[in-house]
RNA sequence: CCAGGAGGGAGGGCGACCGCUCGGGCGAAAGCCUGAGAGGAAAGUCCGGACAGCACAGAGCGAGGUGCCCGGCGCAAGCCGGGGUCGGGAGACCGACGGACAGGGCCACAGAGACGGAGUCUGCGCGCGCUGCGCGCAGGGUGAAACGCGGUAACCCCCACCUGCUGCAACCCCAAGCAUGGCCGUCGACGCUGCUCGCCGAGGCCAGGGUAGGGGGCACCUGCCGCGAGGCGGGAAGGGCGCCACUCGGUGCCCUGAGAUAGAUGGUCGCCUGAAACAGAAUCCGGCUUACUCCCCUCCUGGAGCG
RNA sequence: CGGGGUGUAGCGCAGCCUGGUUAGCGCGCGUCGUUCGGGACGACGAGGUCCCCAGUUCAAAUCUGGGCACCCCGA
């Protein structure tokens, strides 16, 4: 996922997160609002609680595939904000993979795929 | 062969598909091609240095760090070699180290008594003004330790050596320009009013924090080949292992350099035998400590067997 | 990334600097009393790896070193 596409600013993700619009997960949140920005943009948060930095590095990048597989199939114009939760340490990349797919369904911004 | 000790090495490889960051080439652009891309601990942040800002005549005090002896490197921590004492082990080997006659403090409970002045019980000996007292010797009991000028400096302290304070979120620069401040041949209102002037508001110009944004700090120099990134060499710097000198040092070989910024170095598989553990750079370098895997090498100790 | 702090009973804290006495206080909990019953009150009581591992010391919650967890501050 190339940088443009990517969150970049702290005031990015405080708007995000202030529009209230989420889905939960048992692995994952996910919160999303319009942007005037015609792109779809994401932002991946994994906390400290998930574990060090060799396993927050490995969920952010798996979440981040999963969303790069589904990214050209969403509609643009909305900004994305990921937050793992503390058993997606523990958790398999088809589990992480369908929890990213099940978010975004449920937040209407994914059509019924057969994957 | 088994058990153990010391030191060192290694920390996956190959292939397929899809991706990321930085650099380079081509292109008007989209993009295409191409080179490079985490560790031995990158970790904990326990220390030191470089670097930066601030402070600074010199010296002293304070505070902190280190601590057997000799030698080497280093400002110092620390590391290396040799030696010593004590403790552990059958051994190879491992662990701990200044000073208690410079001074102060503390040593609960038990005990007569915890250290400067005293003094318990029993026995023996001697003396006397003899139901006892005094002196001397030995022993018992309490306790970690009992008169032995005890123990405790991971209590203050003494001795020797060292140290300014704060830290890359340091610090420097850029554009925008808010708070605020200054200036004005401008306009309006008000005060005394004849002007100057004072004052308030608007306007213009200038300066301009802090925060937010961007950049630097931030990864050495150079010859040849290549369009270029880069590759192969050379040099400097740092580190490791040697050799010669042992006062400065000289010299040979080997290793190292990625540069993100909501933060790249990956995701999914197949095979290698069944690839496993701890774990992810954030200014850089060195030391210490902690975490951990399948193995490999060298030397040594003890035991068993065979010749 | 850098700097600083805290871990003690179910919860909130004291004790640590200056080592020793029984590890204490409030709330909560249990039993009994009081009341027709409950609350309040009174009496008695239970409950602790003093975060973990080493070390110093006769003796460690306390001193020293090393880990673990949590919290705060700095552009």
């Amino acid at each position: 996922m190339k940088r443009e596409f990517r969150l970049r600013k702290t005031a990015d993700f405080q708007r995000v997160r202030a529009g209230k619009q989420s889905w939960a997960h048992p692995l994952l949140v996910l919160y999303v609002a319009p942007s005037d920005v015609g792109l779809t943009r994401a932002g991946i948060v994994v906390g400290k609680r998930v574990g060090g930095a060799v396993v927050r590095n490995r969920v952010r990048r798996r979440i981040r595939e999963a969303l790069r597989l589904r990214h050209a199939d969403l509609p643009p114009g909305y900004d994305l904000v990921f937050i793992a939760r503390e058993p997606s340490a523990r958790a398999a990349w088809s589990e992480l993979r369908a929890a990213v797919d099940r978010l975004l369904r449920r937040a209407k911004l994914l059509k019924q795929f057969n994957s």
